[in-house]
DNA sequence: CGCAGGGTCTAGCGACGGTA
DNA sequence: TACCGTCGCTAGACCCTGCG
């Protein structure tokens, strides 16, 4: 979106060609704001030669000369780093944090201000399209009407006679729009009568299509990819994005931004190409993938991807308390003559501990929404299990009834239970191997395990994990040692059912 | 890359016409 | 007449492209 501050940018501190830089900048912007810069693409896009376009994103990055207007001075892109090499930040717009629905006023990124018809119109022209263009977006209508006297003091370098010139242009070369100049009251308006579908026509978020097209590309799996899958995958990347942004938000940990969406940019990076050389792979019997099966791997690989990064985190926050505890630990054999130094470092090691603990909050929050909604299913699950049975059996329903009913839900349970587990089970091995908890045998056994380590770690809270345990072991009763051996409380009356696999015990 | 050169913009000045 | 806003003009700065 092009936001007001953006929009006044272009109307008064922009030459023409910058005014289409700005443009392609606005447009090519990835879900964290950031855009690659690569001159030859943008010299392509905006009608120019590399080397204008060089020096207009040397201009661009830099702080600006003119002393007055603080905006100006302000550089339209900053260089960002962290994020890859000629990757740059809008410096204008709002943040991914500053957005709220409805927050802010902008104007629609609308498919003509990309033409080439556009591009070659000189600067008064553009700006008077793109206040025309900002009506629009506001109130939907194809015709819009600007007083001369707003123009004149809105818009920069405005003058009657530069408006009736770029008029005329805008007429001779724009098809989709009629310009012409109306009266009401004595007052001279310029009339804008754009073609009713302009106003639906709108570019959209490139970049990231583009960059997982160019990762499906690297890894050979492009021939078989329709827009449905780069539809699922988009939504699927993006949904991370913002969970993380909401995250970020609600913990209030802001000065972490830049860290963390780097951390899991490129986590989602490497998820896209793990995904792709997974899609590559002959499938055997299996199914054919479809959109929303590889949306289901692509979450699956990056929240695996997000636990090593708590992982990593984790060790860095270790590494700072054990180096905090050094620092006390050496107290009385060192820094004699410098305590303060000594404690100053202490107290920088618990600050950056601190800090960090903050991050993998963020990030655990993350993951446990996805580990959540799967222990709700679960929840759910083992509840209609047992109601139904506790119905087959007020109902005297046959053994076999019972039996038969029991492994199809224990079958799906133990679907879900294996996708817990897939999810959890790195969590706990990454963050937890320094507890030296070995894996037990039994899946139920480990999951109980999980469910307590997890509540350790906040990853669900006490009262979550009592009430997932609770429901998994003491309201139904059910123990599953190693023989998949199920019982249910009311001791006075129970029987086992023989299969050739699962042996039930189930009371009467 | 440097440079030439036409296009475009800005600031400042004075002319002009309308109004109190 | 004093004042105001608008317009056109001009010098000089900046924009942008093409040439070698």
């Amino acid at each position: 979106m092009i936001y007001n501050d953006i929009y006044k940018y272009l109307l008064s501190h922009v030459s023409s060609k910058e005014f289409d830089i700005c443009l392609y900048l606005v447009a090519n912007q990835d879900w964290l704001g950031n855009v690659v810069i690569d001159c030859e693409d943008i010299a392509q896009a905006c009608n120019t030669t590399t080397r204008y376009a060089k020096q207009v994103i040397r201009k661009l990055s830099s702080q600006q000369k003119d002393v007055l207007p603080d905006e100006r001075r302000k550089p339209f892109i900053v260089a960002a780093p962290t994020f890859g090499e000629n990757v740059y930040k809008l410096n204008l717009g709002l943040s991914k944090l500053e957005y709220v629905k409805g927050n802010a006023k902008y104007t629609k990124k609308f498919k003509f201000l990309y033409t080439e018809e556009f591009q070659s119109l000189s600067i008064a022209a553009k700006k008077l399209l793109l206040v025309a263009a900002f009506g629009m977006s506001s109130n939907q209508s194809t015709t819009q009407r600007i007083k001369f006297k707003t123009l004149n003091s809105g818009v920069r370098a405005m003058t009657r006679q530069r408006i009736h010139s770029a008029l005329d242009e805008i007429n001779q070369t724009m098809n989709i729009v009629q310009t012409s100049v109306v009266y009401k009251l004595k007052q001279p308006y310029v009339e804008f009568i754009f073609d009713t579908d302009v106003s639906q026509e709108f570019i959209s978020a490139e970049a990231e299509y583009e960059l997982v097209k160019l990762i499906a590309f690297e890894n050979g799996s492009d021939f078989h990819l329709t827009a449905d899958y780069y539809a699922a995958i988009l939504k699927t990347g993006k949904g991370f994005f913002n969970a993380l942004f909401k995250e970020i938000k609600a913990k209030k940990a802001f000065d972490h931004f830049e860290k963390l969406s780097a951390g899991l940019k490129s986590i989602y990076v490497e998820s896209l190409n793990v995904l792709f050389q997974e899609f590559n792979k002959p499938k055997g019997d299996k199914d054919e993938q479809t959109p929303e099966s590889l949306s289901a791997l692509l979450r699956g690989i990056m929240l695996n991807k997000l636990t090593d990064y708590v992982a990593t985190l984790s060790s860095e926050e270790s590494a700072r308390l054990q180096l905090a505890q050094n620092y006390m630990a050496a107290k009385e054999t060192f820094f004699k003559n410098n305590l303060n130094l000594l404690y100053d470092n202490f107290r920088k090691m618990k600050e950056e501990a601190a800090e960090i603990r903050k991050q993998i909050e963020v990030v655990n929050s993350i993951t446990q929404q996805d580990r959540k909604s799967k222990y709700n299913h679960l929840k759910e699950l083992i509840e209609k299990r047992n109601k139904v049975l506790h119905n087959l059996i007020n109902k005297s329903s046959s053994k076999n009834t019972i039996r038969n009913n029991l492994k199809v839900f224990n079958a799906e349970i133990e679907r879900v239970l294996d996708g817990l587990n897939e999810s959890i089970s790195r969590a706990v091995d990454r963050t937890l191997s320094l507890l030296n908890i070995n894996s037990g045998q039994d899946r139920w056994e480990q999951l109980n395990r999980h469910l307590q380590h997890i509540s350790s770690l906040k990853l669900l809270s006490d009262r979550e994990a009592k009430t997932i345990r609770k429901s998994l072991w003491d309201d139904s009763a059910i123990h599953l040692t190693g023989t998949s051996q199920i019982k249910i409380a009311r001791q006075e009356d129970s029987f086992a059912v023989k299969d050739e696999s699962v042996d039930f015990e189930f009371p009467f």
